[in-house]
DNA sequence: ACAGGCGCTGTTATCGTTAACTAACCCGGA
DNA sequence: TCCGGGTTAGTTAACGATAACAGCGCCTGT
């Protein structure tokens, strides 16, 4: 700033000035120093600005897998309307591995990010809190646990249950059910779902046709290859993540078997496959934006009253494929 | 830290040495230092480090379109490598839209990134040229055209003219080409690479099936409906990237067509359609992982001696699905 | 007895920018 | 002529961390 200000033959005050379109500059000197900057091809350092404003304009984003089109998605979303209120995005990526999510925030406040978007990854929710203390934090995908915080949640109850009484009202019994880990919200919650619609239909889940646990494509694949060797196997299939999906897929094609599949989330292609597919679809993207925008009107808030935790819900809808 | 310090009763220097694992610091005060932090639960500020130490430890990222997997992908071989290398990534998104590069570069620039990463969005490169009076660029998929920097490339006339082949071995004589901008390097090359196995097979291409400019999955779908439409059509489809044969199947798929199809890029379920498909695959995270390191191997060196702009090429393997 | 060294800790100045204050100048009105 | 007020530009002191240096006590060797 100083080399712009001997170039245009102001001091770095009246550059800084200019830059910053503070009125109280005369139009011949901004002229002057908008020459040299560009002569010079001069930027304004950011951290310094950061840290004389004290603030980094920056907001950031945790996931575990960015290769899951529903976490870029998301990402997507909230980098929409951080743009959209003058902030930047900060990613961290945690792998899938639950542990190194506290060091990534640890490492995203060190950067001064002005608040956090966590999807959280494990069960374990005492970093969050200890994070909280520095900035605000909002949830996306799975609930607090133990914390005073927004969060943002899809209608993961309602749309199980939608799914599975699609299944239900076309005359399934034998449904089996392709979970995730129970100790994770939707896991847990996707599965009170579809047992609730099995209690409205009068019919009761078969225990051996539950499997919960799964974690990507390849284990499903290997759950449901098993579900299909059994004597008593099902009639259809429901599944609780697009991966699962998409191992239970895999398992279906490989056996030579068609049944019709209910989950959740959509996929690519799910609509040319010419499976019978009933899929809860919902707008990652959206996730994201409402959790950016939670966190961002928090941010603008004036200190003083911060409102209570709000609890956003993004709604579902049931798409169905390849069902005449 | 002034904080830290009076709770620990030291200066603010001796917390910043017990915090940055400097020797000569007696145990005692270490441990004191550590049970302050502890219990005001401090956090270092980067941006205060980074304006000191005159160095951010950030790299950014531009990508097109992070919804992508081939990008999504690409985005967490840097991550992996720069994490590696003690870096973090700073990722920004173009959205397609060309224009709003230089903009992004710009913001990456102002926030102190060391480096830069950039998947070259139009044809136009002035803007990099620009970049890289403040930091050093690595192109990533596409190579730099006026510029003198490294970049990582993807086999792309070998791959096209390796899966082209395939079609014309079966007997194939009418293959379509559904290509996107030829102003894009990838499509220019994907198109000689389609080009030249027609020659070496002493077949010459009908101009009539060949169409360039798709941008995504409806227009590829679109030129496929008309393709299909026309009385003589193709007996086989290339295509140049996974949006454009997720398009063409989607055209196949609703005219009830089985044709062979042969593309750029692996997808998700590509192995489950049905379909006879030649896929050209490789490894998006390996050209994140070597761009990063080619940049962060630039960086880590000392001054003096810039090495002559590098290209590393990452290799493609066919993949057949459904082939009898 | 004393120089010299080592181990530990504090002081000062600095990174690039900007808020708050100060200074110089010009104008019109009393 | 002199004063108040506006306009424009410069000076100073931070933001939080740390490199470089200085200081202090203690030990060792001669």
């Amino acid at each position: 700033m100083q080399d712009v200000g001997r170039l245009a033959q102001v001091s770095a005050m009246t550059v800084s000035r200019v830059l910053k379109d503070d009125p109280g500059v005369s139009e011949a000197t901004r002229e002057r120093v908008f020459a040299a900057v560009d002569r010079l091809g001069y930027r304004r350092n950011q951290t310094a600005r950061s840290l004389r404003l004290g603030g980094s304009g920056m907001i950031g984003l945790v996931v575990t897998n960015l290769a899951n089109p529903f976490y870029s998605r998301l990402a997507l979303g909230v980098q929409e309307v951080a743009t959209e209120y003058g902030f930047r995005m900060l990613l961290s990526n945690s792998d899938e591995q639950a542990d190194r999510e506290p060091g990534l925030i640890d490492g995203l406040i060190d950067h001064q990010v002005e608040g956090l978007i966590v999807v959280p990854s494990g069960s374990r929710q005492q970093h969050l809190a200890a994070a909280m203390r520095h900035v605000p934090v909002v949830l996306a995908a799975r609930p607090p646990a133990g914390l005073e915080t927004d969060c943002v949640l899809v209608e993961d109850f309602h749309g199980a249950r939608g799914a599975t009484a699609c299944l239900l009202a076309e005359g399934h019994t034998r449904i089996a059910f392709l979970g995730n880990p129970p100790a994770l919200y939707t896991g847990a919650e996707r599965l009170r779902g579809f047992w609730a619609a099995h209690e409205e239909a009068g019919i009761e889940p078969e225990n051996a046709l539950i499997r919960q646990g799964l974690v990507d494509a390849a284990t499903a694949e290997a759950a449901t290859l098993d579900l299909l060797r059994g004597s008593a196997g099902p009639t259809a299939l429901f599944c609780t993540n697009n991966r699962i999906s998409q191992g239970a897929i895999r398992a279906l094609y490989k056996t030579g078997t068609t049944l019709p599949l209910a989950g959740f989330d959509d996929f690519d292609l799910s609509d040319v496959l010419g499976l019978p597919l009933t899929l809860v679809s919902y707008d990652a993207d959206e996730i994201g934006r409402q959790a950016a925008r939670l966190l961002l009107d928090r941010l603008g808030l004036q200190d003083g009253d911060p409102p209570a935790p709000r609890r956003v819900t993004v709604p579902t809808r049931i798409l169905r494929h390849g069902i005449a």
